[in-house]
DNA sequence: GTAAAGTCTATATCTACTATAGAGTCAAGT
DNA sequence: ACTTGACTCTATAGTAGATATAGACTTTAC
């Protein structure tokens, strides 16, 4: 198929048309084409830019760093060091995250195994563990 | 210390002085009294209810629920059978971005792994991931 | 007396979308 | 031809949970 217009390219790129003009209007993702009636006219590159767009979305890359990819990408003779740091410092935080949530997650089921015989507010052992 | 401003009371609770008249705003805190110079004055009351709702939120327990928390609280006769659910809801989320966490981590290390010798941005193997 | 630090309100900004209103367009069915 | 429903358009507002800023006032320390 080589024309689309939006709700096609959202169907076939797992992303709502809302979201679809947002990146547009971020500059994630170049203006494309439009008909006699103003409707948007994407081709395969404009799909292939969004699934990229989206993958990096799925991995926690930010819109901002995205654009920087973009831009990198079509420097095909500079250092791809800053690429390797993005991705390393998402795996920190990544990191950092997953720690934070095991540890809340040992939190929150110690409050709720605490949850007393009587089951009335004022002796819930639960809102006793959340007073701290 | 019977009455603090805001600032003091922010130092106390590891808080904003911003998020304090934030969550007054939003009506977790109640109005505190005011001095002759329009200064907010808050009691060890106010700081037991600011440490509460930031437990709360450190949980992951959003201000709406912290606002349904509060009201019951207020009513000790009534089932706690909602405080519950509630834990019990949020250790499923907990539990759910876990894994969605720990399944990031595995894509993203092996897309750092992919980094390859050139480093150069036209053979990054880091961006040929991201591309699907 | 003056300057720094603290406080006040109101408003804007952030992220990444999502939702809505109101208008125009297009294709299928009757 | 007409209508109905699905699709598109723009512009604007809303979401969560803060965080930041501007401009004015007050207090505190020297």
């Amino acid at each position: 198929m080589v024309e689309m217009k939006i709700g096609l390219l959202a169907n076939k790129s797992d992303c709502s048309v809302q979201t679809i003009r947002f990146y547009e209007k971020q500059g994630l993702l170049k203006q494309p084409m439009r008909n006699a009636s103003n409707y948007r006219e994407y081709d395969d590159g404009a799909l292939k830019q969004l699934t990229f767009i989206r993958q990096c979305r799925s991995l926690g890359i930010s819109i901002n760093e995205i654009k920087q990819l973009i831009v990198l990408r079509e420097q095909p003779d500079k250092s791809c060091e800053s690429v390797n740091q993005m991705v390393k410092q998402h795996i920190k935080e990544v990191s950092k995250r997953l720690d934070e949530l095991t540890h809340l997650q040992t939190v929150l089921t110690d409050i709720a195994a605490s949850c007393s015989a009587g089951h009335s507010i004022g002796e819930c052992g639960v809102l006793k563990k959340l007073d701290i």
